[in-house]
DNA sequence: CCTATGATTTGAATCGATCCAAGCTTCATT
DNA sequence: AATGAAGCTTGGATCGATTCAAATCATAGG
């Protein structure tokens, strides 16, 4: 009971102990993380004196400060906090990392915002060795705000020009060429391209100077690679429509709508993400089309959720887990070396993509 | 380059600035931190030295020490750190708490451990203001294991016999009422239980000593709920075998093996949790009985993975965001007092759950 | 009984910031 | 020119621990 009501006033610290139980600082503290160099008699008296006082243990605050490693690695979004547990690709993604960080017994702080204003402050005091970013939307500026801390971190799923920061991303060309190939070879010959941004807050229908002009050359590769490979099988890529969303439901049916408005529709659709893809699925059956004998969708990354929903989505398979075990490893390990990995794809054929409607 | 090779021999720190700067730590200090109680001439000063030093800005570890205010919650469980992103559970939960940190700025430190003395560490020295506890496996160690860091913490999902700590749970009696009403008024009359562990490490057949000495009355409660109703309908429940599992596949599936190896086999399934629900279905189906044909199956929980499934999943649905936004309120508002609070629960009827066959 | 030798313990220094009472400037007012 | 108020700065104290060189204590051997 007193000790309850005393430490309600102010808590109890080591060195309250230490003077109860007569002895120094450093002994009490000894006491706690090198019991073994203390003799027993002393080791015995300073616990129980400890716990009579109600005392909780040597302050992790106290410790972090003379320690200097918080054993903990941020992971961070421009996204709000429920990202994390709500999109597919992310919670795959954070399952290899908490992997890495169980095995080595570290901690995860979960970092983000409501607002830019508030972002760039929890990123500055969030109590952590290095950052895991994930860059979404408004990547550029995610990873700006964390070089400003000066610690160790790796951009996640960005095509980052920069080179002087560390990242790990998938051969975005050619996972993008097996996707259109596989349509190509289908015999579909009108595409249309749900695309990820070419940079921030954009949407809408993407001209060439804007891909031209793309700071998320993720984004762009893909494009390429679509073109590339679509190309070769004598499409005319330049009338295909290419159309930027923000990667969730709105704004990708907002796409849905202005591509089959127009005079030509398409009878297969490069989604740049599973997401997208499986919104499409939803959009396309809606309206009457058949997915895959109206209209073919091949997705990218490779999420759990595409296998599961009617029809089984086709798409270029990243190796999400590995990437993330990886990215943990990096700041796990970290070495002041800046590393860029990139990880193979691969296609993932399922029910959503089928031969193109004779016309 | 010059400040990055600094950098690496030893970080610049708020004092080395200030001696650079030629003024005293308290007014570079406040620089960072108030910035408009200082001399615009010296603030752009001194905010130029550190620039040119490649200072950091001020490190978060000295910043805590002083303030006290980590501004985090950490949520524990004795699952690995996976459990968090995989668990439909436990993700709903998640999205509740991140709301409520999110409105508040407070970030999220995810707690667990491999083993059982590494928890124990990590619960010691994790950064944070206050604990949320999945009580799982284990539960009541986790609750003691916190209780030792002497900060405010909330208890989910347990149905905690100790009065004095918080806790948040639902109402166990007469959410398993509504599913036993359910089905006996279906016309069933041959039940089996899925039941969640008695008491830690529990698996098998529970007999009723081991009900009664139950550790977990969040269990005990469900259970009696069903009995208590099903005798209302006439029903001999010393005859229902009750398993108990560890909600999770494989005992599940064993659960199930040894319910059907019986001579006479249920009609009815009263799963408690909507994960058992479905490894149920799955199994069920597998072995050619129909649901809810042959087999009508009620969960517990409400996870959104219930509504998906094929046939949808009667369940007792939990206000599971709410119970997390709650928690989060409580450890981020917390005033001293033990809180515990019992929310409603509401029968969802879907398509697991059909009329009792004619015998 | 004295002296190594090893086992314990001490106390000051340190980690990196923030806070605050007191002192110093500056400038307007009388 | 003296007075007072307001605005800035200063430097010491503090947050709660860990670390390490030096001091102290035991114990055994000579």
């Amino acid at each position: 009971m007193a000790s309850l009501l005393e430490g309600q006033a102010r808590p109890i610290r080591l060195a309250d102990i230490a003077r109860a139980a007569g002895v120094s600082h450093g002994t009490a503290s000894n006491v706690f993380s090198r019991p073994e160099i203390v003799r027993a008699e002393v080791r015995e008296r300073v616990k129980a004196v400890a716990e009579q006082m109600g005392y909780a243990g040597p302050d992790p605050k106290g410790r972090l400060l003379r320690a200097g490693k918080v054993n903990a690695i941020g992971v961070a979004t421009t996204e709000p906090l429920s990202y994390f547990f709500d999109d597919p690709f992310a919670r795959v993604m954070m399952a290899g990392i908490s992997e890495a960080c169980d095995a080595t017994g570290a901690g995860i702080a979960l970092v983000s915002a409501a607002n830019q204003e508030k972002l760039a402050w929890n990123i500055q005091s969030a109590l952590v060795d290095g950052f895991i970013l994930f860059c979404i939307e408004g990547g550029s500026r995610l990873v700006d705000l964390t070089r400003e801390r000066r610690l160790p971190f790796v951009a996640l799923e960005l095509g980052f020009q920069d080179e002087t920061v560390s990242a790990i991303g998938v051969d975005n060309v050619a996972g993008a060429r097996l996707a259109a190939r596989h349509l190509a070879e289908l015999g579909h010959r009108r595409f249309a391209v749900l695309s990820l941004a070419f940079a921030d807050n954009r949407t809408g229908f993407a001209t060439p100077e804007i891909v031209r002009g793309a700071l998320y050359t993720g984004t762009r590769d893909r494009l390429a690679g679509y073109f590339e490979e679509l190309a070769r099988f004598g499409v005319d890529t330049t009338k295909i429509p290419v159309y930027e969303t923000e990667n969730e439901e709105k704004s990708t049916r907002a796409a849905l709508e202005a591509i089959f408005a127009k005079d030509e529709t398409p009878t297969a659709i490069l989604a740049m993400s599973d997401r997208m893809a499986l919104i499409a699925i939803d959009w396309l059956t809606a309206r009457g089309l058949k997915v895959p004998q109206d209209v073919s969708i091949v997705g990218f990354d490779g999420v759990p959720d595409g296998a599961l929903c009617t029809p089984a989505l086709t798409t270029i398979a990243q190796p999400i887990t590995e990437i993330g075990r990886r990215a943990a490893r990096m700041i796990l390990d970290h070495d002041g070396a800046v590393r860029r990995e990139t990880m193979g794809v691969e296609l993932i054929v399922r029910a959503s993509t089928g031969l193109a409607p004779k016309v």
